[in-house]
DNA sequence: TTGGTCAATGAGCTCT
DNA sequence: AGAGCTCATTGACCAA
């Protein structure tokens, strides 16, 4: 027996378009399965078609060996596509995910395998590079996972800094009397955004010394903060 | 022996 | 109703 193509073309063809999160969409495809499996595949057994379409032979990729007999009810040998075959299948599916039933024919016939198999083979390609996708997808989702979690943490504790500022009294002293200051009387300078003692005209301002305890106005509200490129 | 891969199956769904 | 799909699963086969 010879057995080809080792390890199935792991080239899947994977395009992530992730921002809207499209995956799929399936069919809802609600629990179902079930059971499945069975050994019940008398009738449908792709190694052995039945009589209706044996016309045409299929030489079954890489399984040559009827060992006939075969025995009890066990499944038949595991079908194992050639290189060329794989590589057809490969090249097709790049033009096409699926297969209209003209075009079935057309490639069973061309890799002598039956129309089934074909559409199996295309069921099952779709399916792995559905799982790919959804594989690259879930490690996106992990790290933008970590990045918000991060950008959270931070914005949280900054959170609690200003609840902190707002418990505490004010401290800043007014450059004129010396006199701590009450917060309405405190503003962001909108040019260097600082806060800043406005005076009573309204037309100089005096910065506030750094590191001094302050509140913020009302009047003054916060810059909206350039959120960090999480994703 | 075990874990991964992949052809194949059956159930259940959607669409025409 | 039935063709064709997805989904979950099985079991043969292989490499480590």
């Amino acid at each position: 027996m010879e057995e080809l193509g080792r390890r199935g073309p792991s080239g899947l063809e994977l395009t992530m378009a992730v921002h809207g999160l499209s995956s799929s969409s399936g069919s809802g495809g609600g629990g179902g399965g079930g059971g499945g499996g069975g050994c019940l595949m008398r009738d449908l057994d792709m190694n052995f078609p039945p009589a209706g379409e044996m016309e045409e032979e299929y030489p079954m990729g890489s399984v040559e060996d009827e060992d006939e007999g075969g025995g009890g009810g066990s499944r038949p040998k595991k079908l194992r596509l050639s290189k060329e075959q794989s590589r057809l299948l490969e090249e097709s599916f790049r033009q096409n995910h699926t297969l209209n039933p003209k075009q079935k024919e057309a490639l069973a016939t061309r890799l002598k395998l039956r129309p089934r198999q074909v559409e199996v083979w295309f069921q099952n390609r779709r399916a792995r590079t559905k799982l790919k996708q959804t594989e690259m997808e879930c490690e996106y989702l992990k790290r933008c996972f970590g990045s918000l979690s991060e950008e959270n943490r931070r914005l949280q504790r900054e959170v609690e800094e200003l609840r902190a500022l707002r418990m505490a009294p004010p401290t800043v002293l007014s450059p004129h009397t010396r006199e701590p200051m009450p917060a309405s009387a405190l503003t962001m300078c909108p040019r260097c955004e600082r806060v800043t003692t406005a005076s009573a005209s309204g037309q100089r301002h005096h910065h506030v010394r750094p590191g001094a305890v302050f509140q913020r106005s009302p009047a003054s509200p916060f810059q909206p903060r350039q959120p960090s490129a999480a994703c």
